[in-house]
RNA sequence: CGGGGCAUGGCGCAGUCUGGUAGCGCACCUGGUUUGGGACCAGGGGGUCGCAAGUUCGAAUCUUGCUGCCCCGACCA
């Protein structure tokens, strides 16, 4: 892509309105606009990232068995009527009147819907267990929106619901999401730690959140070091064997991790000083398990083996992309902007002409796009006449793993440069170094977060 | 929903107290000189000062009402 015929709005200075970094950053970046309060319109750079993010959860949702499908973000009253949760749900539903005086809503979440398209088809035993899922923004009239898409009152939602026959199979049903949940925040490049949650009048051990560690996060985290050892399962971990699944969850909730509304300090204690890690995080993923509080009174059964029909046993699986896109900028900045994750940046490498429209750095830049292009890269080229300083300025705000620096000078002496955003090295290659080094990285990248 | 704050060009702000018809920096346009970490000179365009009433000879400025946005708290992916 050529910067000169993409949009990239930049701010130099943030809008008064941004509190926090990532709001600020994605504001700066030009990545996102706001348009009312909690709701934003995503430009390129941004919507680019968020898509990126939506496809490690869509694969990872996937290898666990789930299966994507797509509910409308308008629903009928009358489905909520049947759950009880039209009068429930208070304010922070959007209601709707359509042109025939008909109550609808902006759904605010999908049990009900998932609930009704389960009950419409499935009718035994025999066809589970079942996850369906979707990704597909949401509205939530939140009292006050605020820090930018964080806590926006529409966001982008991927929410998985699992249906099993019973309560045992129902957890193993939770279980492949958690392992799955695992793997997509590894994928993310992001340390993602899960925390028991608050299950609510359904009690048990079957909610967890799951936080990004971030020093800027909204809650205060209380978990064991070992946290920061524990191996993520690999892409091949085998989602049908329900032990090893579980087995993996157990090390994983072994040792003591909670956020503050759930600290219990009694617990807490018994974790040796040395071990305690007290920090921030930032929740980005819920799973719960809620058995058949909504097949019971919509009436989604099936047929057992024995013959008898049972309300089944359900979960609710969600992610926000929208909401992970600001965390991570959060886990990953500095001064001078921000530091994406290589299986999320918008583009690997930011190309950058020191001298737009002299001879050589144009077609030093012009080839080396090629070349970077047909390898695979993706590649941002900033042909613009922009001067060095503000081309340097862009390229670490907008966060690019790579810069490659053509400029006159280094050009005198056959190199170009490369520069490593998160690392801030440079160092001065010729052509081929630079790009043999980018393709070392690109496989290395791939083998570790492509899945 | 309780408490607080803000609203002046695309962004950041001054001007409001003490009323006299709008200004600065950045960005943008033109020309020139520049060119490896946000250049310089000259010229230029762009704002019914959130909206509506009122006071006044005259309102960005005073009064009243409304709207929008932000922050703290309670609540949440």
């Amino acid at each position: 892509m050529l910067l000169s015929k993409y949009f990239i709005p930049v701010l130099k200075e943030a809008p008064r309105e941004a509190e926090i970094v990532s709001h600020k950053l994605m504001l700066r970046a030009g990545m996102i606009k706001q348009q009312s309060a909690g709701i934003y319109s995503w430009l390129p750079l941004g919507l680019k990232v968020m898509r990126k993010v939506e496809q490690i959860v869509r694969e990872e949702q996937d290898r666990a068995g789930a299966v994507e499908i797509l509910m409308p973000t308008i629903q009928s009253a009358d489905l909520w009527r049947e759950s009880g949760r039209y009068e429930d749900y208070g304010k922070e539903m959007l209601r709707i009147t359509d042109r025939h005086e008909r109550d609808m809503l902006f759904g605010p979440t999908n049990e009900e819907m998932v609930t009704d398209i389960f009950r419409t088809h499935v009718r035994s035993y025999k066809d589970l267990p079942l996850n369906l899922y979707h990704i597909q923004w949401k509205f939530r009239d939140e009292v006050r929106p605020r820090f930018g898409v964080m806590r926006g009152r529409e966001f982008l939602m991927k929410d998985a619901y699992s249906f099993d026959l019973d309560e045992a199979s129902s957890r193993a049903a939770y279980y492949r999401m958690f392992v799955s949940y695992l793997r997509t925040f590894d994928r993310l490049g992001v340390k993602a730690i899960p925390m028991r949650a608050d299950t609510g009048p359904i009690g048990g051990d079957l909610s967890h959140e799951f936080l990004i560690l971030a020093d800027t996060g909204e809650s205060e985290v209380f978990c064991h070091a070992d946290y920061m050892k524990l191996d993520v399962p690999g892409a091949g971990v085998d989602y049908d064997d329900d032990g090893l699944i579980q087995s993996i969850v157990e090390d994983w909730t072994k040792s003591y991790a909670r956020t503050d509304e759930m600290h219990e300090e009694a617990l807490w204690s018994n974790v040796d000083a040395a071990q305690q890690m007290n920090a921030r995080g930032i929740e980005v993923g819920h799973i719960f398990h809620f058995g058949q509080k909504y097949s019971e009174p919509m009436g989604a059964k099936v047929t057992g083996p024995d013959g008898k029909d049972v309300p089944v046993y359900m979960g609710s699986y969600g992610i926000g992309p929208s909401r992970v896109v600001a965390a991570l900028i959060e886990a990953g900045h500095d001064d001078n902007g921000i530091i994406w994750p290589a299986s999320v940046a918008p583009f690997d490498v930011g190309l950058i002409n020191l001298r737009s429209g002299d001879e050589r750095t144009d077609g030093a830049c012009a080839s080396l796009y090629d070349q970077l292009t047909n390898a695979g890269f993706d590649v941002l080229y900033d042909d613009t006449d922009s001067r060095a300083g503000g081309k340097f300025a862009l390229a670490d705000l907008i966060g690019l793993p790579w810069q490659l620096i053509i400029g006159p000078r280094g050009l005198d002496n056959g190199e170009v440069e490369l520069k490593n955003r998160s690392t801030g090295e440079r160092e001065s290659l010729n052509n081929e170094a630079a790009i043999n080094k980018l393709m070392t990285w690109q496989s290395e990248t791939k083998a570790r977060f492509g899945g």
